[in-house]
RNA sequence: GGCCCGUUCGUCUAGGGGUUAGGACAUCUCCCUUUCACGGAGGAAACACGAGUUCGAUUCUCGUACGGGCUACCA
């Protein structure tokens, strides 16, 4: 799943650009401040694929992205999944383009080649490590590497003629102070000694991120380069690379959002957290191909995509006001880049619950019934030509439901007793309130419900005081057997609108079985 | 270690030189409900620390501490 996945933005008017980019995972976060940043200028949201590395090629993780997009609501104007003038899209179709803007670096002297081997260069840190000290590959020490400018020319070309593997690197000038503005962060400052000479293209022949990156963000007329705060010890050189190639006025704006952190602990929110404590931590559940593992995802566990959504976008951005429940379209509307904020955000997943509670309150029972209409029936075992199926049932049963549950999939199993008899009654509630002379009540009651001729909460709680009354019984002595005989349990929807909802037939069937019980 | 970024209730955050430092989640109490929730009301709960600037700093500056990120031919 660690496949490079890039989004960008583009304004089609050529003035305020900006690209945008995120992997899977809480990282949709940033997919969704970058859609906002894009929709907000009126641009263009576009997905690039970044697979410039081969060794972590994921089969699937392409159309996971696209799903999981799609999954968010967030809809993509250009790039791999829906075409563009700028295709191809996939970075590993574009290798040539990155090629010659290497080439280009190299001619004008701000790029080098260098053959030093990985092992090579695995022994320089050793060394270093021992020193307590840090190898940098850069103007300190490339002078006694193995590269184009340590080399002589001829060295050089007969490296290259023998075919030696070699990786091309920026030459950064030292002795700089570099600087650039972040929309977030304001203006941040590198002295260019300690950028090191980034490789722009590896020994494969593959861009790193770095170049192809800025070539695409370029040639694609990015204008946002808006991505995780992991980039930000990288943009120095990023900077010097659009410089070296004479694309300093066409550089985007870059902003660097801040990471989301596990609920407990340190760090960065990984993929391991949810499943250790127990939440997800990708939008749609995801099956490893190579190690057949699966992690869950937040629309196997019944969460809407406009509470994930809404939850992602919660944090770290703020509205300003004190709204807290956005769609997508409200959200953008609302955006603005300076309510953003600069610190990590630690994930709650208990808000996540919340947020998720606030969008079920505002479905319709309607549509929420024809979702657990399939559920109620293989929980059941009730067929589909039986009332009880029926929307208008349904319906009501979600409605009665609705304030008791986080999600509407608990509704089938929390609500079981609207839909098949009890088999079994709390015996909590017999042992503490049933006392033999309560039998006359429930004759009493079932003899009053037979004889009524109208149906629905208010008879049935009138007709059920008045019962109580007649026995000299306070209706709360009696109340929760009631509950208990007609349900099976202590707790429940509200009674009387229950007892309604059942009908009278069903009722007197039910009290007639817990009777014979007591 | 070095470099960079950051730091307001337990958590997400608003605010910004003079405020009773506001909201939300979670938590506690009460009300509603003769159940459980929902809902309503209320409580407890924060400006990391030290200097400086200032009449006055949570807010500006500098340090310190702490946290995070980076330090790959990964993104």
């Amino acid at each position: 799943m660690q496949q490079n996945l890039f989004y960008a933005a583009k304004n089609k008017n050529t003035i305020c650009p900006q690209p945008h980019r995120a992997t899977t995972h809480g990282r949709c976060a940033h997919s969704i401040i970058r859609l906002a940043v894009c929709k907000k200028n009126g641009g263009d949201f576009l997905l690039r694929i970044e697979d410039t590395d081969q060794n972590r090629f994921v089969p699937g993780a392409e159309q996971y992205i696209i799903d999981a997009l799609h999954w968010c609501g967030i809809t993509i104007d250009e790039g791999v999944s829906v075409g563009g003038t700028h295709a191809p899209y996939r970075q590993s179709e574009r290798k040539e383009v990155y090629r010659s803007y290497a080439m280009q670096l190299v001619a004008s002297g701000n790029a080098y080649y260098a053959f030093d081997t990985a092992e090579q260069l695995e022994q320089q840190r050793k060394n270093a490590e021992e020193k307590k000290e840090t190898f940098s590959y850069g103007s300190a020490t490339r002078m006694s590497l193995n590269n184009s400018l340590a080399l002589t020319v001829e060295e050089v070309k007969e490296l290259i003629s023998k075919n030696v593997p070699y990786v091309i690197r920026l030459k950064v000038q030292e002795n700089e102070t570099i600087t650039f503005t972040d929309l977030i962060r304001g203006e941040v400052s590198f002295d260019s000694n300690l950028v090191d000479d980034k490789v722009l293209l590896k020994s494969d022949g593959m861009p790193t991120y770095h170049l192809a990156h800025i070539v695409d963000d370029y040639l694609m007329e990015i204008t946002h380069a808006i991505r995780g705060e992991e980039w930000l010890p990288s943009a120095p050189a990023h900077i010097l690379i659009y410089r070296y190639l004479g694309l300093t006025a066409q550089m985007p704006h870059y902003a660097h959002l801040p990471l989301l952190l596990k609920p407990d602990g340190k760090g960065k929110l990984s993929k391991r957290d949810g499943d250790r404590l127990g939440f997800p931590v990708f939008p749609l559940e995801w099956k490893d191909p190579t190690t057949g593992e699966v992690s869950s995802g937040y629309r196997e566990n019944g969460y809407y995509p406009e509470a994930f959504v809404n939850m992602l976008a919660m944090l770290g951005w703020n509205p300003g006001t004190e709204q807290e429940i956005f769609n997508m379209n409200e959200l953008i509307a609302a955006f603005s880049i300076d309510h953003v904020h600069k610190a990590g955000a630690r994930f709650d997943p208990e808000k996540t619950k919340w947020y998720n509670t606030q969008w079920m309150l505002r479905q319709s029972d309607e549509d929420i019934a024809k979702r657990i209409k399939p559920m109620v029936a293989s929980l059941t075992g009730i067929t589909t030509d039986d009332v009880r199926l029926s929307d208008s049932f349904l319906t009501a049963c979600v409605a009665l439901l609705k304030p008791r549950v986080q999600f509407e999939k608990e509704m089938p199993e929390k609500g079981l007793y609207l839909f098949i008899e009890p088999t079994e009654y709390d015996q909590t509630v017999i042992s503490k309130k049933w006392k033999p002379e309560f039998k006359d009540f429930f004759k009493m009651l079932s003899d009053e419900f037979t004889a009524s001729n109208e149906w629905n909460s208010q008879i049935a709680e009138q007709t059920f005081k008045a019962a109580a009354e007649k026995n000299n019984l306070k209706p709360g002595e009696v109340l929760q057997l009631f509950r208990v005989f007609v349900s099976g349990q202590a707790q429940g929807v509200d009674l009387f609108p229950m007892i309604q909802l059942l009908g009278k037939n069903q009722v007197l069937k039910r009290l007639e079985s817990a009777l014979k019980l007591v």
